[in-house]
DNA sequence: GTGCATCATTTTTTT
DNA sequence: AATGATGCAC
């Protein structure tokens, strides 16, 4: 015990020790970035059954698995033994419902639905009520306000105002649900939202659940909506040893229904709680760089060539990672990082979300769950079978009669009548399908790679693609059937280990061991796979550089990190004119300041060295535009002196505590950063034609604003864009003559409408386009 | 029913 | 820029 209790406080401050010696009662952590939260939580775990908890009784809760996988991994180290049953909400939430399925009218094979599984449903509603003529009622918006509205709302109580959410209320939100229980499919959001009414609607389920939970832990409490809150709630007061952590400065999720007055009312819903505020230990940040580039491609080029020098230096790949707003700056980072920087990307599309591989999911979603129509659907004809829209069409009105799955109504004696009134082409295709499963359904549940693999080949779904050539998406399919012998690897039913501790006293176990385990079969896979995440990848222990969003990046740390993009319009992110309802300057507000607190949350990923880039052109939406600097480079680097030293320049940032070396190596920096802008600034003054002038009074940089008006000067006998006039004659290279017909916009964003007599009116910002005044 | 060409739309962020 | 939806020819 001794031993174990010095290994607990090992290396802590005394508020740390506080928060890890507080065993019994409502506990609320508050700790900022770096003051090493996720340390404070597994010691405080590994000090719980230091002193009798038994691991049974400990719930700890994450948002990530990644999160999840990590402190399981800290806390086996510290008490060398299993059973804590450390999660993320939703799997949590669908191990209770699997379990508990029958007590509200589901089977335990239902299936969870992503976002596009989600849309698809929403969209067909959405076309059979009429809504689509209305653009706002796109299937895509209509699905974000359900969601919203799930999110926010528990029972259809204290719905969302405004006629947008009226419409979509009255009918397609009851259709959805009614759709998703046909289906019984759950998407994410109900794999939350259910479990509330599973344990509100049915006291003696929860009372079983509460019975085994004696200690609940939830990490990242700023990013709980309301259905997590209510399922804390529900699971934490009958012990009421509820331990939350989390920090309000980095609440980046409200978009989803995060609410961060769950954080700040935790004292009112637990008014015995205590509170510790781990100290602010910013991660001293020692040198920050900002660098402007000319457009997205040298902006990653400048960072490849960044990390190249960090690595020369002595630093690992590992060290190093590049963050950005949205998925689409990722290409551009790696076209310039793929010859020369081993590199690994988080997030965008995901293995399992390739066409082949949800193709391959669906086939099995559909042998489990025989009533997924969704799936259905979607490989009905894949690979090609001859059905078509119009045999669909006619199976759908069978099955509307009857009122069973699509598959059911193929099925059986009465099925195969049904088929027989098919042409024969169809008919055939249909009759094979339905062989097909069954001949699937034969096979024994475990193990589940053997499945996947048989299914590939008698589905022919693998053979369609070698024969299209398509051998990237083969190679995927192959690479499910790998991951599918992982998990069974995994999940071995032959050596299930029962979980350490002592044996619980009767009725508050209850039967509910097995749970915290993944069942070894084709459902467990399946539930796997749906909702494992993208940074479920990412592995310190590799050898490459990270890429990933700033959303991404929350919970983790890097000696050097890139924040690139850091553009108005980009960071923070403008959108392009919401489809429904107009935003409220209030909400206007609201959005910006999470915003910032992503930039926050960004910049205190850097324990050591930290880069702000930046391009003048940015491509969106296909074509390319001037980025004015963000407002938040210099709110940002303000602060961040503030904090340090006021009187220095900004990359002397940290020279304090290294000394002379540092200085010198930013110096270095600069110069060579100042080189490359020059070398860039003439290519481009070559090829491009850019007017001169301040893009920003923000920009308060004087050596910034030396390189960027250097790389913003006209070259010399070109055409002044801005001294053009309505009904000058202009020359282009591509479209010929024309007359000017229109100027709007100013500075760098200045437009011309100008009508060519070869193909007639065209709208060109004057910054890029080659227009010779005649 | 399939395959091809053209057009429109899109991108915030994620479990 | 890249993907999906639509329309048309076979």
């Amino acid at each position: 015990m001794n031993e174990t209790e010095e290994r607990v406080f090992a290396d802590l401050n005394p508020p740390q020790r506080e928060a890890v010696a507080t065993l019994e009662g409502p506990l609320l952590i508050l700790a900022g970035a770096g003051s090493g939260k996720t340390r404070v939580v597994t010691r405080r775990i590994a000090n719980l059954i230091a002193h009798g908890a038994r691991p049974w009784e400990i719930l700890a809760i994450t948002f990530t698995n990644k999160a999840a996988a990590e402190m399981r991994r800290r806390v086996e180290d510290l008490v060398g033994q299993a059973g804590v049953w450390l999660s993320t909400f939703h799997s949590f939430c669908a191990r209770v419902l699997r379990r508990e399925a029958e007590v509200l009218g589901y089977t335990r094979d239902f299936t969870i639905y992503d976002e596009e599984d989600s849309l698809s449903l929403v969209k067909d509603i959405v076309k059979r009520l009429g809504l689509e003529e209305d653009k706002r009622f796109s299937a895509r918006n209509v699905r974000q306000a359900i969601s919203r509205t799930k999110n926010s709302t528990l029972r259809g109580d204290e719905l969302p105002q405004g006629l947008f959410h009226e419409r979509v209320l009255s009918g397609v939100f009851e259709e959805y649900e009614a759709a998703l229980r046909k289906n019984q499919g759950l998407d994410f959001d109900d794999l939350l939202r259910q479990a509330v009414v599973l344990f509100t609607d049915h006291p003696d389920v929860l009372e079983r659940y509460r019975n085994r939970f004696r200690y609940v832990l939830v990490d990242e409490y700023q990013d709980t909506n309301r259905c997590q809150y209510h399922l804390i709630q529900l699971l934490g007061q009958k012990h009421r040893n509820v331990c939350a952590t989390g920090d309000p400065d980095q609440s980046i999720y409200a978009w989803r229904g995060a609410d961060v007055r769950n954080i700040l009312s935790f004292e009112k819903d637990f008014p015995e709680a205590k509170i510790v505020k781990l100290e602010q230990n910013y991660r001293s940040t020692q040198h920050i760089l900002q660098t402007v580039a000319a457009d997205e491609q040298l902006e990653a080029y400048e960072v490849a060539r960044h990390i190249e020098e960090q690595v020369r230096a002595g630093r690992r790949y590992s060290d190093i990672a590049v963050f950005y707003r949205t998925n689409a700056q990722s290409r551009a980072l790696e076209e310039a990082l793929k010859n020369n920087v081993p590199h690994i990307i988080i997030g965008g599309v995901t293995f399992y979300e390739r066409r082949e591989v949800k193709d391959a999911l669906a086939y099995l979603r559909l042998l489990v769950n025989p009533k997924d129509d969704v799936s259905f659907r979607r490989i009905i004809n894949v690979p090609r079978r001859a059905v078509g829209d119009s045999a669909l069409a006619l199976i759908e009105q069978q099955a509307l009669k009857t009122g069973a799955s699509l598959l059911a109504t193929l099925s059986g004696p009465e099925g195969a009548a049904f088929i027989a009134t098919f042409k024969p082409k169809p008919r055939q295709g249909l009759t094979g399908f339905v062989g097909l499963l069954e001949e699937l359904r034969a096979l024994p549940p475990y193990p589940v790679a053997d499945i996947v693999k048989t299914m590939l080949e008698r589905s022919e779904l693998r053979e369609s693609l070698v024969e299209s050539g398509e051998m990237e998406r083969v190679e995927n399919l192959d690479g499910l059937v790998n991951a599918a012998a992982e998990f069974d690897e995994e999940n071995d039913p032959a050596a299930v280990r029962a979980p350490e501790g002592p044996p619980p006293e009767p009725g508050a176990y209850d039967g509910l061991e097995e749970l915290s385990q993944r069942q070894a079969s084709l459902a467990g896979f399946l539930e796997k796979v749906a909702l494992m995440a993208p940074t479920d990848k990412y592995d310190p222990e590799k050898e490459y550089v990270t890429l990933m969003t700033l959303h991404m990046a929350k919970g983790l740390e890097f000696p050097v990190v890139f924040i690139t993009g850091v553009e108005e319009g980009l960071l923070p992110l403008l959108r392009s004119g919401g489809p429904f309802e107009d935003r409220s300057s209030e909400q206007e507000a609201k959005a910006l300041e999470e915003e910032r607190r992503l930039v926050y949350v960004g910049m205190t990923r850097a324990k050591e060295k930290l880069y702000l880039s930046r391009a003048v052109y940015r491509r969106r939406y296909g074509a390319a535009d001037i980025a004015q600097p963000s407002r938040f480079l210099s709110e940002i680097t303000e602060k961040l002196l503030e904090i340090h030293d006021r009187s220095k320049p900004l990359w002397a940032e940290g020279l304090g505590r290294a000394g002379r070396g540092a200085r010198e190596t930013a110096e270095r920096e600069v110069k060579a950063f100042g080189r490359f802008e020059r070398e860039v600034a003439e290519v481009f003054g070559n090829e491009q034609k850019v007017p001169p002038r301040r893009t920003s009074s923000r920009r308060r940089d004087p050596a910034l604003e030396e390189v960027v008006d250097r790389l913003l000067d006209t070259s010399e006998g070109q055409t002044e864009p801005s001294m053009l006039d309505v009904g000058d004659r202009v020359h282009h290279p591509k479209f010929g003559d024309g007359t000017v017909e229109a100027i709007t916009g100013t500075g760098l964003s200045t437009k011309a409408k100008v009508h060519f007599r070869k193909c007639g009116p065209k709208l060109l910002l004057l910054s890029l386009a080659k227009l010779e005044k005649l």
